[in-house]
DNA sequence: ACGGTATGGTGTAGATTTTACACTTTACCG
DNA sequence: CGGTAAAGTGTAAAATCTACACCATACCGT
């Protein structure tokens, strides 16, 4: 390529990822010890830098692929964090993403390979540089996307119960909810889908699966939970 | 600073600003005709390079100030675009911003001389690179802002009727409101303040000029219009 | 086999919020 | 001095949200 801009300087661009899971009846998210310096062996998200051939979200991708194995996660961009010392190395600008996953897609061999661990938010230790900050800012638009989408099942299996469905809604808002009230908003949803299948590890009883159902949403449906 | 990063390779980092208006009843924004190669001639955001010793919120305040000799815009980040391809000279990553200018307060001489334009959203151009793009999300947040913080009055004069504020609020929202409804809303929150000044340009009865009072809004009042 | 227990599942009534809607007032203008 | 254009004001019906309690089921332990 030409250099147009030449006379700018340039600088180094990160990635960090939010990696949202649900197990126990609590938020998760993934951090590891961070293996170089400067700050080796302070907690820190998950990240890697942008080479120069890929775009930011590629990036990203990448970096999801590389610690998950996994593909086609849900991902969204929290924003760029750019203060000049924000990281005591080098002049880094960072680029915050957040991804839902499912803990159970998630091979805990490899995890342990990459030495990450899922930490609830009660318990989030305090994280390199500005990693808390968009922890916070991650959450934030990760509760939104998710009260007004149907991109909360990211976090369950693809087969649910109900009250799998309500417990990952109260954690995500910090509250309780109604169990008729909750009910009576899912059955008006017709995309989530009742089968026949029965859990029976949650309760004596046993309790039905439900299906989220991408292709009976439609994209302008309102969706409120 | 030492190099602790030096085996990743670094990108030329640009912000562009979404700059908002009001006026005419409608919904504006600043845009002008790029001044360099490539793109010479097309419309485009008003934008700059990040410097190395710079934060990224700092260099978008740079350029703003550097377009509209305005301090203290409220500005927020849309977020970083940054395909391979985006911008057709070099690989070029790119940090959007949006502000909310009262129009008034910019000195159309200031204006002129930078050479941009408010255009209106109806009337909004194919823009250089993934500006539409930007604009779009730009547009999309400072929708969800408005509606959910007293930010709207950022594109008023700090006197302003409640006819005024109503248009303001319709153009956001792309749909008219109803007026009697719009005002008990606004009757609700008492750090919206009647004054006894009446504006005699919009109507020949006059109406009262209202004002937002930010000592006597509190943060966790939960606003909504 | 039987009572204990823990989770699943279901409807209604009152409170609150949202929406729709029309006429009078005022001051300038021609 | 009548026409006009924007300002200002309340109520009732509809829709939405909230609070709330009991029975069903199947396993478990004794």
């Amino acid at each position: 390529m030409t250099a147009f801009y030449s006379e700018h300087s340039q600088v180094l661009l990160s990635v960090d990822c939010i990696i949202f899971g649900f197990d126990e009846g609590k938020l998760k998210i993934l951090i590891g010890r961070r293996k170089m310096d400067p700050g080796r062996g302070e907690w820190s998200l998950y990240g890697g830098f942008v080479r120069t051939d890929e775009g930011i979200d590629d990036a990203a991708n990448r970096v999801l692929f590389d610690l998950t194995g996994l593909r086609n996660i849900f991902m969204r961009q929290v924003g760029a964090f750019g203060n000049v010392d924000r990281d005591p190395g080098e002049r880094v600008v960072s680029i915050a993403y957040y991804a839902l996953i499912n803990v159970k897609d998630y091979d805990d061999h490899l995890r342990q390979e990459h030495g990450v661990e899922w930490v609830s938010f009660d318990e989030l230790p305090q994280l390199y540089s500005d990693h808390n900050k968009m922890v916070f800012k991650a959450r934030k638009l990760m509760k939104q996307k998710i009260a007004s989408g149907p991109v909360g099942f990211r976090l369950l299996p693809s087969l649910f119960t109900l009250t799998q469905l309500q417990r990952l809604y109260e954690a995500v808002n910090g509250e309780p909810i109604d169990k008729r009230n909750f009910r009576k908003r899912i059955k008006d949803m017709d995309f989530i889908e009742k089968t026949e299948l029965i859990d029976k590890t949650g309760s004596k009883r046993g309790a039905f699966l439900y299906r989220f159902n991408k292709k009976a949403y439609n994209e302008d449906t309102n969706f409120k939970l």
